[in-house]
DNA sequence: TCAAAAGTTCAATGGATTTTGAACCAAAGG
DNA sequence: CCTTTGGTTCAAAATCCATTGAACTTTTGA
């Protein structure tokens, strides 16, 4: 079983921090984009390489802003919005809204073949 | 005179990078409990030392969410709240809304004679 | 039972950030 | 002037972060 903190864990300085990074921010900008609907991680290849993505994972689900859950060989990834928006009206949505505007880190175009 | 970005400069990464520090959220929770006026450096000072404040207001200067401003030896710190608000409707109030109830860093707690 | 698929973990590297103290500068007041 | 007040700048030290590639684990399907 993964670790996600509960609501009441997730920080602000935390999030924050964690989401003060392009490539963070791209993950949660594609997640956006694609409506909410949970994605595998490969998904977001072009955003990196397989064990740098397991990183910034892991990074957005200690800090409360992703969910990963297990699914056959596969680990679904999916915005914990309800969660946000209930410990911090708002934020969520004001950065999603510029967060999917945001042009892709420079690998997402050197590795796009 | 000191570089300020203007408001189509300001860049969400930057500002959530900057945001995501536990001193320098304190600095806007306590520029928000004063209801906006503009302060000293001075004011500030339970949080670090003058030459470590120093430096976390040049990050938030440069990030676009503080303007300083030279008035006499001092200089005045303000919120860039309009202009934030402006670039990045309701980023701002939601995380001023939670700064203000921020513990302060140890630092205020252990200095605080 | 085996191999492929999908991710994780680890140690190593390089780079960026934070913090400190000492030396410095500039405006205001006596 | 000369000193105080209020802040800046600099270099050094200490952390912390992101990225990589290689080795590993787990699940599933043939």
């Amino acid at each position: 079983m993964l670790q996600h903190p509960t609501v009441d864990q997730i920080s602000l300085p935390h999030v924050l921090a964690v989401l003060g990074d392009q490539t963070r921010l791209a993950i949660l900008g594609d997640l956006a984009r694609r409506g909410d609907e949970p994605l595998a991680c490969a998904e977001f290849k072009l955003l990196g390489s397989k064990s740098n993505l397991s990183y910034h994972f892991a990074k957005l689900r200690e800090a409360g802003v992703i969910r990963v859950e297990p699914c056959g060989t596969k680990r679904l990834i999916s915005l914990r919005r309800d969660d946000l928006n209930a410990r911090f009206p708002g934020l969520l949505d004001s950065i999603l809204a510029t967060a999917i505007t945001l042009p892709p880190p420079e690998k997402r175009i050197e590795q796009a073949v």
